[in-house]
DNA sequence: GCGACAG
DNA sequence: ATCTTGTCGC
């Protein structure tokens, strides 16, 4: 390479660089969330989808006093579905599976997969914004909504009280539960061995979820209310949805289809 | 400053 | 989460 001084055309390069830099590292505004009711009746929160942590941050304390932890439920569940958020290639993809259950024989009624590009990068407490849209875009796949949701990921038990569940219960104005595998955030005695036996899992002098015992000999998973549901109906539906292995059939049935190329 | 940290 | 084969145990 020749050595040479300065240029305009450097000149130039540096300035654009400099403005690139400066609109890259700008703070993009805060995205203002917004209640809305649907035509069947159910409020939802609408948020647009931040990409950086401070805007995520600023949503979570605009939308945490939303959160709901007493029971709507329907008259009667007639469908429970399970959704499963991965990644693939490196993170650049993020793959949604939801499957929705009959809670009668956990016979499945529909499914739904979808991939889309990811646009937040994994930040512990910040999950959701990374997970929920295309969550959202699987669930608008389904011929109809499903009457209750178990999420792969804590509800409440999060340190603002806004997991993947929670946060998905919030924007799509369904119940959830959150199904979680590892611990996030608060304290819990060990797990009793026996099955569906739990121990409340707190932070500080309140109770955010179950550290429940879904199989003799496995390790334990974590029930907590998404929104619109109580802690004791969250124990109810995972109860209902276990069969013999240590995740509930609606986690096992959307884990299996989105595992399936 | 140190350690923790869903999927 | 995902990258990955066999292996220990009921």
């Amino acid at each position: 390479m020749i050595a040479r001084r300065p240029s305009p055309d450097h000149r130039d390069a540096a300035i654009a660089a400099g403005r690139a830099s400066r609109i890259r590292m700008e703070a993009e505004p805060t995205p203002t969330p917004t209640l809305r009711e649907t035509a069947d009746g159910r409020r939802r929160i609408e948020h647009a989808w931040p990409r950086e942590a401070r805007a995520g941050r600023a949503i979570q304390d605009a939308i945490a006093e939303h959160v709901d932890t007493h029971n709507s439920l329907p008259a009667d569940i007639r469908t429970v579905a399970g959704v499963d958020i991965g990644f693939e290639d490196g993170g650049e993809t993020t793959r949604a599976a939801i499957v929705v259950l009959d809670p009668s024989d956990l016979s499945v009624v529909e499914q739904a997969l979808v991939r889309r590009p990811t646009r937040m990068p994994y930040i512990p407490g910040l999950l959701s914004f990374r997970e929920i849209p295309a969550a959202l875009d699987a669930l608008e796949q389904l011929s109809a909504l499903p009457d209750l949701l178990m999420v792969d990921g804590h509800g409440i038990a999060h340190p603002k009280r806004l997991g993947v569940a929670t946060h998905l219960g919030l924007v799509s104005g369904l119940p959830t539960i959150g199904v979680g595998k590892k611990r996030l955030t608060g304290r819990h005695d060990p797990a009793p061995e026996q099955r569906l036996a739990w121990t409340p899992l707190m932070d500080g002098h309140e109770t955010i979820g179950a550290v429940l015992r879904s199989r003799v000999g496995v390790k334990p998973i974590f029930i907590s209310p998404g929104h619109r549901i109580d802690l004791g109906t969250a124990i109810e539906w995972t109860a209902r949805t276990l069969t013999r292995y240590r995740l509930p059939e609606t986690t096992r049935a959307a884990d299996r289809l989105a595992s399936r190329r």
